[in-house]
RNA sequence: GUGGGCGUAGCUCAGUUGGUUAGAGCGCCAGGUUGUGGUCCUGGAGGUCGGGGGUUCGAGACCCCUCGUCCACCCCA
């Protein structure tokens, strides 16, 4: 065993599966990017406080905090999402509204890892800040829907709900705690546990004993304001205008108490860990306000790209492999036509691999192969005296001799036309 | 945080009721006549059996502690 090993709950995103993820960033961005969202980058740790907003009766706030003194004697946080930072930036900066912003990255919650669930893990999401229109809801979740069909994934399906507004949601939670408490000799010892913390959540739980107890309770549709109803309403026409499938379902509740009218919820149907949600968000109308700013809506999602790729995984779609190696290079004399062909033929937009440490010819070809090239470029001391070069298709196995000279064009006949590499003046 | 399963070479695993220098497959490295891959053959490197303590004449195997990992609860992405 090493000395060292990753910490619990972190590991290494090795090759090619680090391939992956980026590839996965990277279409995230050119489909919110379509839609006008920004990429913002705010800092991995911020003043505690900026996420004591999230909620005081939440797990993520109350236990899962990665929190310290900073040198300064700063109370310092590192995020344990993105939401709470962004609203931060806008209060700090100012923008123009409505300002929508996309994100990747990783955050941090001190739990007890387990399938899908880490202490670093990444997320990509959507913010925007500014805007009440219930049409900007839809573009919202339509966007995440989207995402997710992009990337092959069938089983999946939205569910939407609506907590209403603060004081309808107030007079809920109300409401249901009087009830879970007029039941609570039926509950389970965790769920009384709960509903002292937040009655919302005991709706979540998966303990059998406290099914029926659930499915009696009162549901949040009956406590909407006549504003937060027309809200949804608007919310569901636009759905269905946009042909987004989805479920309601009214114990859909979000674990941070920002949340306020829209939230909705993405749950893959084809993992069978205890972490089905893939993504989820919704509407924060209050949370710049309670960050210091001025009063500013807000709605946005979160995707977990662990979640989201075992989900790929078990429906065996979006599987990238290494990228590509179209020659990779064989010198046998020195080294030194290895180091200036592929020096050319990258520049001319090749990807060009090479064998290192003069090994044998035998043993550098192994590496060709093993590379996946689909060009072997030979340099023996026979061409190197030539100034030519023996090109071996390892697909096919043919082989022929060409100048050194017009090895680009040569490349080009069998792998394909490249765009060479540009350099900024 | 609570409960349970598991921790033997880079990877996947064997290791009989505790008994001599710990094994296999894959991978890696080098060869198989002197310039060539993918198949085949031969050889080689690589493990303080997660760590610490204990029981025993003797422990990878048994006991205790600890760390890590996986799973469930909790919570969430």
């Amino acid at each position: 065993m090493p000395s060292f090993q990753t910490s619990p709950g972190t590991r290494d995103i090795l090759p090619p599966q680090a391939g992956r993820w980026r590839a996965f960033s990277a279409q995230f961005a050119d489909i919110v990017e379509s839609a006008g969202y920004e990429c913002i980058i705010p800092p991995m740790f911020e003043d505690l406080g900026v996420f004591l907003r999230l909620g005081d009766a939440t797990d993520v706030v109350t236990k899962e905090m990665y929190d310290f003194e900073d040198k300064g004697g700063r109370r310092i946080a590192l995020r344990p999402e993105h939401t709470a930072g962004i609203c931060r930036a806008f209060a700090q900066h100012r923008p123009t509204t409505p300002w929508k912003v996309w994100y990747s990255g990783s955050n941090f919650r001190y739990e007890k890892a387990q399938a899908g669930r880490y202490r670093q893990f990444d997320q990509v999401g959507i913010e925007v800040l500014g805007s009440t229109d219930p049409l900007l809801d839809v573009e919202v979740i339509s966007l995440g829907w989207q995402f997710f069909s992009s990337l092959g994934l069938k089983n999946v399906v939205l569910m939407v709900n609506s907590l209403g507004d603060l004081a309808d949601r107030a007079a809920y939670i109300e409401a249901l705690r009087q009830y879970l408490e007029s039941r609570s000799g039926e509950l389970s010892d965790e769920a009384r546990a709960t509903l002292q913390r937040n009655p919302l959540r005991v709706l979540d739980s998966k303990r059998a004993q406290d099914k029926p107890v659930v499915a009696g309770a009162p549901t949040i549709g009956q406590f909407l304001s006549d504003e937060a109803r027309a809200h949804f309403a608007s919310v569901i026409a636009g759905l269905d205008l946009l042909g987004v499938p989805y479920t309601i379902n009214e114990g859909l509740v979000r674990g941070l108490d920002y949340y306020q009218r829209t939230v909705f919820e993405f749950v893959s149907t084809s993992l069978d860990s205890a972490q089905t949600a893939v993504g989820g968000g919704g509407r924060y109308d209050g949370l710049v306000e309670d960050l210091g700013g001025p009063a500013t809506p807000g709605v946005g999602f979160a995707l977990g790209i662990d979640r989201t790729l075992l989900a790929c995984d078990s429906e065996e779609v979006f599987d990238l492999g290494s990228p590509q190696i179209d020659a990779f290079i064989v010198d046998v004399v020195d080294g030194m036509a290895a180091l200036r062909l592929s020096d050319e033929l990258r520049a001319a937009g090749f990807t060009v691999d090479r064998a290192y440490d003069g090994r044998s010819m035998k043993s550098q070809m192994k590496v060709a192969d093993r590379s996946g090239a689909r060009v072997a470029v030979i340099i023996g001391q026979d061409e190197a005296e030539a100034g030519n070069c023996t090109v071996r298709n390892l697909m096919t196995s043919d082989q022929s001799i060409v100048l050194q000279a017009e090895l680009v064009t040569h490349l080009a006949s069998i792998v394909g036309e490249r765009n060479p590499r540009r350099n900024t003046q």
